[in-house]
DNA sequence: GACATATACGACATTGTGTCGTACGATTAC
DNA sequence: GTAATCGTACGACACAATGTCGTATATGTC
């Protein structure tokens, strides 16, 4: 299940990433199609069908009417998109691609601190305080 | 030009990436089909031609024989995707995405130590040091 | 049983992709 | 200058994915 979701996809995955309790296809259906006309019952069970296909949501059918709850965080499946991303095009490396966003500006200071304080946490142990910043090809 | 290339037109660029110098269809198509069944002409020309539409290759028509170059970098090209990605997922921050990998230990030591590196040179000059003890504060 | 509501899924239009064929223009060979 | 060769331009097609709908079937309530 690596490939990305479609947007009409995407949307169901959101409302069920918004809503911590799993949801009924009506809910959903109401939530998307506002405007009731009627007829989009079954274009949300398709879109759920395929999300379970895809092993993106759980069905829980317990119940006749039947509740779907997201298989995969948001997180989860952004970082997974991401890391495809990075396989086919920097031979699974994400550095090139930060370091290019931030080198132009493309990522705002909170983030690049909230990202600094993950990789403080998460650092290999060995190198604090390098004062110079270069050298250091691999290891 | 923010939506992703399929498989064929990444082939493409990625020749365009690997050559400094800008390619003619006919190198293109001698790398991509070593096994010269003789049509391939116009699928490459088309692959080139669809390219150009999308704006991530350069056509230089001066000759008779056109060169072609990518207009876009691939690492510009991989923050493009990231920063899309980000934008539908989570509100264009990247930080949850990659604390993600992080907490999930997709990324390699190197990539991490690698990501610190820039991040030290860009970080916001007054961030706290939050009482970690790491800290480092020069840069 | 009749009715309302859900699910399951076939079907279709639309779109993107990869491929090829062919028409046409330019360059080279005689 | 004409023919052969090579390149470009692009229409056309098959194939797959997507979003949508309609309908058939199951499940529940009265």
């Amino acid at each position: 299940m690596t490939q990305p979701l479609a947007n009409a996809e995407l949307a169901v995955m959101d409302l069920l990433w918004q809503n911590e309790k799993p949801m009924t296809a009506r809910e959903i259906r109401e939530q998307l199609y506002p405007d009731e006309t009627k007829a989009q019952h079954g274009t949300v069970q398709r879109l759920l069908q395929r999300l379970e296909g895809k092993g993106c949501v759980d069905r829980d059918k317990n119940l006749s009417v039947h509740f779907f709850a997201a298989l995969i965080s948001r997180d989860a499946y952004g970082a997974q998109q991401f890391e495809s991303l990075a396989d086919k095009l920097t031979a699974g490396s994400i550095a090139p691609m930060i370091t290019h966003l931030v080198e132009h500006k493309k990522i705002s200071p909170q983030d690049i601190d909230r990202i600094r304080e993950i990789l403080d946490q998460h650092a290999s142990k060995k190198r604090s305080t390098k004062s110079k910043k270069r050298s250091r090809k691999n290891d």
